[in-house]
DNA sequence: ACCCCGGGCTGACATATGTCAATGCAGTAT
DNA sequence: ATACTGCATTGACATATGTCAGCCCGGGGT
């Protein structure tokens, strides 16, 4: 289950070339970038090794020398509530960017766990803040990235009931995992029970029970963390709560 | 109770002075700024008149065109969520700045609502925009104010009990209203039961009887919007989880 | 002074969710 | 093969919260 062991050499060499030719380059960091920019960027960029489970990225109070943008695997963001337990605030996936909650204190205000052997793209930030006031189109992509993050913790926060946010979890993650080519409605969870029950603040539990009802009514397959979306339709009504029973 | 009604000439001669000088220096947007760069923002900022309670700022899907600093009074940020209700997402206060919301899409993605009389500063973004490139404190600046604005959401997502909820809801209200001079632990909530009931995401009768339990339990004084905090340090506990009963 | 109105409070009840304890089950080591 | 270990599920029960209905009470108009 080691995602850099079953890589083919094509997809290794992948790895070595240049931000403008990456096959994340609609996904990620760069998008909207003109040549120029990209060719800088690139040039800050460096590629990690393999990263394996249970590895952190960066922790609480370590200072702010970097964001990270996910090429393969997945990452947890979380923090330790006052009462011990665990705050997830989100997880990223292929493509997408961490590291933006230390902006302003410069210091982590979270930690950041591999929960899937990852590989990532590191760019020192201070090379970022350096180029972002020689091109303008980086400085708006900045803030442009930021945003996105901030509107992506608003997600479930919307409803108090559980289903709700368990419906829209599910038909989120789908959205974010969904690659043309892959079965339609189906794919694998990358992360725990208990991770996702943190992260949308109900017991492991009520998760179980909830997500074993959903199974009942025919609104999904389920098999450990393999699930499919059998009614994505109604799935969607009930995320946004317009569709109970 | 109109705020503008009852003001001094002194505090309306304040009106009229430029940022460097303004009271709220060291609580809004400018705070960390140096002079040349204070005063290029001041040129650019309009003082608003008066607003009336329930004039609207700003709307959902409205470009974004400014940025809003609030010298005196309260405004409510909220959308309608899906399934109709509404979702308080904060309030602003003294010294406290809004509009930030609508950086990415470029068209905001809530309203703004007046809750008492208030006066604001309202800074064209593209001003900013434009300064930042030459400044670059001022991008700091920026990205530091989305970052409080950032952090400042996840602020009551920790607890999924309400009564935490609400005991860390008050003691935030009072820390940014308090002002040395005014009786220590007194306030006035400038917000209605409903919307504090909408920001917290439980229902006004919960809201109610829990209030009133802290009230049975000495921890506050409560008469309509007046709120006295008797016993800080166990509502700093109980806002963390720490202390129930 | 009186009435009206809206926000706020309270009671009774339904429901959702949390808690504790036990069991199942797959993958791993022995 | 067997036992072990950690995650996931399930059941029984306690509790928190939502819902519906009614009441109170202060402020503003007449």
């Amino acid at each position: 289950m080691h995602a850099y062991a079953d890589m083919s050499t094509e997809e290794l060499e992948l790895f070595r070339v240049a931000c403008g030719f990456c096959s994340l380059r609609e996904l990620c960091w760069p998008m909207g970038l003109e040549p120029p920019e990209l060719a800088r960027l690139h040039s800050m960029i460096r590629r990690s090794g393999p990263l394996g489970v249970g590895n952190h990225l960066f922790g609480v109070g370590e200072r702010f020398t970097a964001i990270y943008a996910v090429r393969t695997g997945c990452i947890k963001s979380y923090s330790i509530g006052a009462d011990g337990h665990e705050l997830v605030h989100g997880f990223y996936l292929r493509g997408e960017v961490l590291g933006f909650d230390a902006v302003h204190p410069d210091r982590h205000r979270c930690n950041a766990v591999i929960l899937e052997p990852s590989f990532v793209c590191v760019i020192p930030y201070k090379d970022i803040a350096r180029l972002s006031v020689e091109f303008h189109s980086l400085h708006n992509q900045i803030l442009r990235v930021m945003s996105r993050e901030f509107s992506r913790q608003l997600k479930f926060a919307d409803s108090s009931v559980a289903t709700q946010r368990i419906a829209a979890f599910l038909m989120d993650i789908h959205s974010r995992l969904y690659q043309p080519g892959s079965a339609e409605y189906e794919f694998r969870l990358p992360m725990s029970r208990e991770d996702i029950s943190n992260h949308l603040r109900i017991a492991p539990e009520t998760l179980s029970r909830l997500i074993a009802k959903m199974h009942r009514k025919g609104l999904i397959d389920v098999d450990r963390r393999r699930i499919r979306l059998l009614n994505p339709v109604r799935l969607g009504l009930m995320a946004q709560g317009k569709h109970h029973g």
